[in-house]
RNA sequence: UCCGGCAUAGCUCAGCGGUAGAGUAGGUGGCUGUUAACCACUUGGUCGUUGGUUCGAAUCCAACUGCCGGAGCCA
């Protein structure tokens, strides 16, 4: 008999058709008219299927009487019209055949409410769950429409590495990677770890962004795209921060900041309309069950232009409202409180702050006529915040050679990425995207651990 | 890492110096094309750990562990 998905069943409408289900029992309830409601979900869709199995089926009482939340079932019988209010469409069982029976005295998933932070003791099986299910529907059809963006715009998806030895970037702590013996370390002196003799012959670590890798392709076929993993081993405990986390990078040659903003503008907007078309079902869940606000925020985004606003411009607005617990000036990084007033109470739509001053800044950031400022761009959004951050990159080496020495690195450790300005040097902008905030915008769940399978956060990562 | 809060039944929580509670889940019975089913009865606890104060601590104090919220770092 044809194996159905249950979301095909329900928008197909196949009425009278025999055929068969797997999935996993939700709940059951029995009737003593003799027969029992078992309701099925196999993740195709939010909504379960509703089975109905008579007592006049064999295994009734040995096996379908025992079928409790979780529990695993091959359903065969026929799609019927329901005499229930609930649902149109049900399944009439002519065979029920258990894959697996589940505990009732243990299995943790009954039917009362289970806290996030409970659910995620037991992340193996919180993907069971109707808010996990809609979470995991929604990775997947931003994961997918990412590429879609991408590769209609004629960007290559490229796959920069995960270990590196560049050890640049000043900011961010990395996670090392090593094969040396812990216990026994070769030491060229005391406290002085002798890596020649590790793995790779020298310091080694987890890749905190692509983006200089990703560089030197813009800077060979034009427009490049990463979408992989990324480690932060920085001791962040927020609802807003992973040690590992995944992040979208495009980088183009050819382009200026304008050009990078208006990227990441339509990047937004076509991944929130990707969603309210192809996900409508879950996001009404969210909006429901999690952030009444969602779908409201969402078409905001979606149709509304984005506030293109300088930093300096940014500084004078802030300076004209004195309530802030961090007073304003020009120079300083703006606090979270700052950015919430901007997005939520200011303009109440997402901003797009740019040139903000060099002092806080990397040095691969282009450096404006001023002087002061580089061409960087962050795109902040209401009860998110930062989700966006790019910039122009500095094409000029001459520029980018003093600017690596102001900030105390060693260009040679740069010497390849300095390449790239050597020969054929163009202008090139790109932006990276933190795919869990990403989410988090488009479930409205409060916390960021909610949002990846298996979180990895500073104490934990398990499983 | 800093500030604040929380930790009691499988789950969600109340109790805040004097015999450990409710709802829900589980069990039994009743009822029912049910759907967070309903009604009655019922099982279920070293009150996070260690120490202290007290005649007496789930309750007050301290340390520790874990978690949550906010801040910093950032995506």
């Amino acid at each position: 008999m044809q194996q159905f998905l249950i979301r095909d069943i329900y928008q197909k409408q196949l009425v009278n058709q025999k055929l068969c289900v797997n999935g996993w029992v939700k709940t059951r309830r029995d009737s003593k008219g003799g027969f029992s409601f078992l309701e099925v979900n196999d993740g195709s869709c939010l909504k379960n299927l509703q089975i109905i199995a008579e007592n006049s089926l064999g295994n009734y009482h040995d096996d379908i009487l025992n079928l409790f939340p979780g529990s695993s079932v091959k359903v065969e019988g026929t799609i019927v019209r329901s005499l229930g209010g609930n649902q149109e469409i049900e399944l009439k069982a002519e065979s029920v055949n258990v894959y697996g029976f589940s505990d009732v005295t243990t299995y943790p998933l009954q039917k009362q409410r289970i806290s996030f932070e409970k659910l995620r003791e037991i992340a193996h099986l919180r993907a069971r769950t109707n808010t996990f299910g809609a979470i995991t529907r929604v990775r997947n059809a931003l994961s997918f429409a990412t590429h879609r963006f991408f590769q209609e715009r004629n960007f290559y998806y490229l796959n920069t590495p995960i270990i590196t030895t560049s050890d640049c970037e000043g900011a961010g702590q990395l996670f090392r990677v090593t094969t040396l013996d812990m216990q026994n370390l070769p030491m060229n002196k005391p406290g002085n770890i002798n890596s020649q003799s590790d793995f790779f012959g020298e310091e080694a670590s987890l890749t905190v962004s692509g983006q200089l890798e990703a560089e030197t392709y813009a800077c060979a076929l034009g427009r490049v795209y990463t979408f992989g993993p990324t480690f932060r081993a920085e001791n962040s405990n927020t609802s807003r921060h992973l040690a590992e986390f995944w992040m979208v990078e495009p980088e183009m040659a050819f382009a200026d900041l304008m050009q990078d903003i208006t990227l990441a503008e339509d990047y937004l907007k076509f991944l929130i309309n990707h969603l309210l078309n192809q996900c409508k079902e879950d996001l009404e869940f969210f909006n429901l069950h999690i952030e009444n606000t969602l779908l409201e925020q969402l078409n905001n985004i979606v149709n509304c232009d984005f506030v293109i606003l300088t930093y300096t411009d940014a500084i004078k607005i802030l300076s004209k409202h004195k309530k802030f617990s961090f007073p304003v000036n020009w120079g300083m990084d703006l606090q979270s409180e700052h950015e919430q007033f901007l997005t939520e109470i200011e303009f109440k739509k997402p901003v797009v702050l740019t040139d903000y001053p060099k002092i806080i800044k990397p040095f691969y950031m282009r450096v404006n006529d001023d002087g002061k400022t580089v061409a960087a761009m962050d795109v902040l959004l209401p009860k998110i915040g930062e989700i966006i951050g790019g910039s122009q990159r500095e094409e000029r080496l001459d520029i980018l050679q003093n600017r690596l020495k102001e900030l105390g690195q060693n260009e040679n450790n740069y010497w390849w990425y300095l390449d790239l300005r050597r020969f054929g040097t163009v202008p090139h902008s790109g932006f990276g995207l933190g795919f869990e905030r990403l989410i988090k915008l488009c479930t409205g769940m409060g916390n960021i651990r909610d949002t990846i399978p298996f979180p990895r956060v500073p104490g934990n990562a398990k499983f």
